[in-house]
DNA sequence: ATCCCAAAAACTTTCGAAAATTATGTTGCT
DNA sequence: AGCAACATAATTTTCGAAAGTTTTTGGGAT
């Protein structure tokens, strides 16, 4: 692996987990200290992750982590839920046997690491996991173009569920394991019209949760409205 | 404009407009000699374009154009009716006079064009024109990411359409120009229905009209099933 | 004090060469 | 001929310095 590629995951690493604060400016002497290399590879990752929309970039002025903002976070979910719903029936009609065992497995892993949440970096296994599940639901609709966005849209969204896993002070009001269990369910029963239903509530509350602890102040890393400087 | 800005532009257009073939290897020596600058702005430009998937990227083994094949137009196009029709919903539920007239403005210059388009390079004003119609139809859509998809899928899905628009000797055994008219009037109407419906009739047309052209090797810019090396 | 301009500092961008890796070609052996 | 081992060439990747731009600082005039 090479140095930019290391580079390009290490950053969107530490920008997804909020290590690198929305709106930070990322200057290139700072990062060569943080990551120990030269210039050249860490250009190149900052240039693929402002493709990503994960860094913003203004010319001659260098590169920033790209701001958070709610309204960033609602058309992030309603984009997610339309390309996930379609793909998610894709992969119902589609899906064969191995799709279907897939989603057994990552459901499967999934809960055991929910137990395992409190433990230090439980929490990163929990969310790596969160991801394999979301991902075998929709890995057999045959759309390379919708994984992309779907990929994309997860990195966009995890950043704002980052906060709310990290302040564990929080009361969790959902049953988030027993609603992947339902999603998961629908789906292997190929109720596709259930399963979409699931998901999109799934990601409507999760936008509710977030909405609510900024309405409560309890998200000081996710500014109400405009960026964090 | 900084060079790499300059090395992106220039070699996201000439890949779309197939200038550099798909499969293509993009040594940086000659890139360097063709655009006349150093290795650093062109790794940096080739970087972003294979975040948007335009190029493909192997480690240590350098860049090349991404290849076409028609299970990819095909997955790009669905893709793109999936999230326009969403979007022209959005749109004309939110659109303000000023959305309207800036269609009926990007479709009178678009027509204008039509008559032009056989004047030398009048098919890249042409192109640039139908980009900005379809976009206009977009704009009041409210959502940043689903704009950013449909660029994304627009360039992808006009490296298919430019071998087409070259060959003059093709048939064109459609009225695109009305189509885009019958387009507009639903749109203004505030038709969602209509309009999504004439959008998506719209591009599974033109994807009829390229998978046709292929399978009468009529093209042999686009490769029927995978991508020429 | 405030504003303006020049000088200095900080930072980004670009180049050219060095380092590292892959691809190519050649030789010698079976 | 076929094939491995080795050397050579071609290419990508990385570094460090130079060039260019923006931001900050400081002094002097109003």
């Amino acid at each position: 692996m090479t140095l930019a590629e290391k580079a390009y995951e290490a950053l969107r690493h530490d920008i997804i987990r909020g290590e690198l604060a929305p709106g930070r400016p990322l200057r290139l002497a700072d990062l060569s200290k943080r990551y120990g290399m030269g210039f050249s590879p860490l250009r190149e990752a900052l240039n693929r992750l402002h493709a990503e929309l994960l860094v913003t970039a203004e010319s001659l002025r260098g590169f920033r982590v790209a701001p958070l903002s709610l309204e960033e976070l609602k058309d992030a979910v309603s984009t997610r839920i339309l390309i996930e719903t379609d793909a998610l029936r894709s992969s119902i009609e589609l899906g064969d046997d191995n799709w279907a065992a897939g989603i057994v497995s990552a459901l499967y892993a999934l809960n055991l690491q929910v137990a395992r949440a409190k433990a230090p970096d439980g929490i990163w296994a929990l969310e790596a996991r969160h991801l394999l599940f979301h991902r075998a639901l929709l890995s057999a609709c045959g759309s390379p173009w919708k994984m992309a966005f779907f990929e994309r849209l997860y990195a966009a969204t995890e950043r704002y569920r980052i906060p709310v896993l990290l302040n564990a002070s929080l009361p969790v009001s959902r049953d988030v394991q027993a609603e992947h269990g339902a999603l998961a369910e629908a789906t292997l029963d190929r109720d596709a019209d259930k399963a979409c239903a699931l998901l999109t509530e799934h990601y409507l509350r999760t936008v509710e949760g977030i909405s609510n602890a900024i309405d409560r102040n309890e998200l000081t890393t996710v500014p109400a409205k405009t960026a964090a400087l």
